[in-house]
DNA sequence: ATATTGTGTAAAGAATACTTTACATCAAAA
DNA sequence: TTTTGATGTAAAGTATTCTTTACACAATAT
């Protein structure tokens, strides 16, 4: 695949909408912490069912809080 | 992770908007054909990556492309 | 002072996405 | 009728996502 970069802006989204931890939306999309942890620090990004429970929970859609970009030189 | 199912309309989409053959549009997003045909049949639903890739090709949102729905019986 | 809460990191293993190779079927073209 | 192009399937291997366990640190509360 030609390399791109998908960025997100969970953290904003966790403190700016619901004051909610690391923890309280792992549980409530249904993976652990570590994931959630991964995936805002950029460490790899989620599965398509991830994104979209995640976007779900902000009532947003997944563009909403996923970008995606091609990287070019 | 709670039960669900990811649905797509890329068959429709590659017959309706650009007349696309699965190798055709598994050359656009830089997977193998077989990729294209899995997520067709639903047989599992792509990465993130994947799924913006794909959207990409057909000018749309993920969400345009991808139906997302929680099973409940 | 020490317990608790939220966050970060790391490493081994499980689960899922994706590749590679190969072969089968059907429709349409030569 | 033989060939070609588009699609479907399957199995083994690689890569990536996600889990589990464990520990560390800083800020705040007791």
């Amino acid at each position: 695949m030609v390399p791109c970069r998908i960025s997100n802006n969970i953290r904003n989204l966790r403190f700016n909408q619901n004051e909610m931890t690391q923890q309280q939306l792992a549980d409530l999309v249904g993976v652990t912490r570590q994931t959630i942890v991964a995936i805002e620090k950029g460490k790899y990004s989620p599965s398509l069912e991830l994104a979209f429970r995640i976007a779900r929970v902000f009532r947003l859609q997944v563009e909403e809080v996923f970008t995606y970009e091609e990287v070019r030189n």
